[in-house]
RNA sequence: CGAGGUGUAGCGCAGUUUGGUAGCGCGUUUGGUUCGGGACCAAAAGGUCGCAGGUUCAAAUCCUGUCACCUCGACCA
């Protein structure tokens, strides 16, 4: 099969070494992920790209369900004395609200911010319904679409209108909502790592990197090829701050009236960005089996000859059948063209029927992550391609989970950390001023504090830029 | 907002230095041969060269202005 000069080839992808930026946008746009609208920094999901979204909010719910939360839904649109009541929150937001002046041709009297996350109307809400410590823990969760005004975007990772879920509930005790922000970092850690195979650290926000309002932030950061860190999820624990705002308060069993102790957290279609980095290859997307929207590809060869696509269709029931996502490509094109179309879509298992393999009651099936070829009988296609998904899945874990600890390094010295977070993270003891974060930031050209990690471990005993006595041991990075 | 870059067919680009008939590859359409790793042959369709002015016998090319997009900064709880 002659080879066509790659360059000309319109299906190039850029090598990721060379230049992964470019890479990335053009697996997304040349898998028919995404578009570039009209509208600055905001893109068009297709098909393809959202149905790994649809599969991630359905992974999400159940779990969502599973730990006793229910879906609501609130409005998009913020009154701006609403959302001025928490005078922090103000201040975090204020650079990237999106305002709405008018309405028709009228000027409003109130100017109305499109929800950069909704804190103050679920608050405001939560206000009126909530009366008694019966009425708590209240626990929701909606999906919902919010905007923020980013000077610079980019599809999926930064982009000025996103779709998320944010879960926002409501305890009688501190102990309560640091419970629950624990338990939904923990689901949220679990949900990476079991269905998008993406190994994360979780830990504590610094005073700087937390949420605006919050009393504290927890994270999960994942580890992206390119040595840069990916935030895949916040909780938070507000404590009072957004109660005593918003005026959501009980009356105690012992008669007393008592501020809630509020939470959120939340994850976005940020997600989807970090999966293609953290698993894409020179031949394009690998998506991780769970959150695929086609699981196989049964590619019919030589599929004008008598009974190929019949048998391609069998096996499509076959699979149907066992619960799998699959797809029958009958296009007309050439194997090979199929070959290369499929692995650059990412999908886990391409399985191949032609004539040889019916004459001998078999299918050839090849997983995306190793691309070896597998011969399977027929009858073993419901129970083997299941299994080989899960194997994917672990393979694509494991392989992950390689690159994020090549690219972490431990640092006792400031020549240490700079050299460090050019490629990866760098855990490092630090004294926790912001002052002296900034000074890392400047200094090391760009990383920032991702988090102080539940496992700690005693680098030294003092901070690794300014000497004073260390508090935690912290991940650095660059990030996304 | 700062620095750099790019606008020419659906997509990717050459042509601009030195002004002279609008080009190439991929894709698309039609017919045929192929079909187990990006096929081949033949024919065809498709462009106000980002926009507006200027110089010239003549502008994709030179000059002035302008718009859009991209990359890197800055910014981004």
């Amino acid at each position: 099969m002659a080879k066509k000069d790659e360059q000309n080839f319109v299906m190039h992808i850029a090598k990721r070494e060379d230049d992964f930026p470019q890479w990335y946008t053009d697996v997304i746009l040349k898998t028919d992920m995404v578009d570039y609208s009209d509208v600055k920094g905001c893109m068009v999901i297709k098909p393809y790209g959202y149905g790994v979204w649809e599969l991630i909010q359905s992974e999400m719910d159940k779990r969502f369900k599973e730990t006793g939360h229910v879906n609501a839904y609130f409005p998009l649109f913020i009154p701006e004395s609403l959302l001025m009541k928490e005078a922090e929150h103000v201040e975090g937001f204020a650079p990237e609200v999106a305002w709405v002046t008018h309405g028709g041709s009228e000027k409003l009297t109130e100017r109305l911010a499109i929800r950069p996350t909704s804190e103050t109307i679920i608050g405001s809400m939560y206000s009126k319904w909530i009366q008694s410590y019966r009425d708590l823990p209240v626990l929701m969760n909606q999906w919902c679409n919010v905007v923020r005004w980013e000077k610079s975007t980019r599809p999926f990772l930064r982009t000025s209108e996103f779709l998320w879920q944010e879960g926002h509930t409501a305890h009688e005790t501190f102990d309560e909502a640091q419970e629950e922000t624990m338990r939904m970092l923990g689901v949220y850690r679990e949900f990476a790592e079991n269905v998008l195979a993406i190994p994360v650290i979780t830990g504590r926000k610094s005073e700087k990197e937390k949420f605006a309002g919050a009393q504290e932030t927890y994270t999960m950061e994942a580890m992206m090829q390119d040595g840069k860190a990916l935030q895949m999820g916040t909780s938070h624990n507000m404590g009072t701050n957004f109660a005593k705002s918003y005026d959501i308060q009980y009356l105690s069993k012992e008669g007393k009236l008592e501020y809630c102790f509020t939470t959120s957290w939340g994850t976005s279609t940020r997600m989807i960005g970090g999966l293609i980095m953290v698993h894409g290859d020179d031949r394009g997307l690998v998506l991780p089996p769970r959150v695929a929207p086609i699981q196989v590809a049964i590619l019919p060869i030589a599929q004008h000859k008598p009974g190929v696509l019949e048998k391609a269709d069998e096996l499509l029931q076959t699979l149907k059948a066992a619960g799998v996502r699959a797809k029958v490509d009958s296009s007309d094109q050439t194997a090979g063209w199929k070959f290369n179309q499929w692995e650059m879509k990412g999908v886990p298992i391409r399985i191949e029927v032609g004539p040889k393999d019916i004459e001998k009651n078999q299918v050839v099936a090849v997983r995306r992550d190793d691309l070896e070829k597998q011969f399977i009988p027929m009858e073993e296609v419901s129970a083997r391609i299941p299994a080989m998904l899960d194997e994917v899945h672990d393979g694509l874990f494991n392989k992950a989970l390689k690159l994020r600890e090549e690219k972490t390094t431990d640092a006792t010295t400031f020549e240490q950390l700079c050299d460090g977070v050019q490629h990866g993270f760098v855990r490092a003891m630090w004294c926790g001023e912001t002052g002296c974060e900034l000074a890392i930031k400047e200094k090391s050209g760009g990383a920032t504090t991702r988090c102080a990690p539940f496992e700690q471990k005693e680098l030294s005993d003092v901070c690794v830029h300014c000497g004073k006595p260390a508090k935690t041991m912290t991940y650095f990075a660059k990030a996304y």
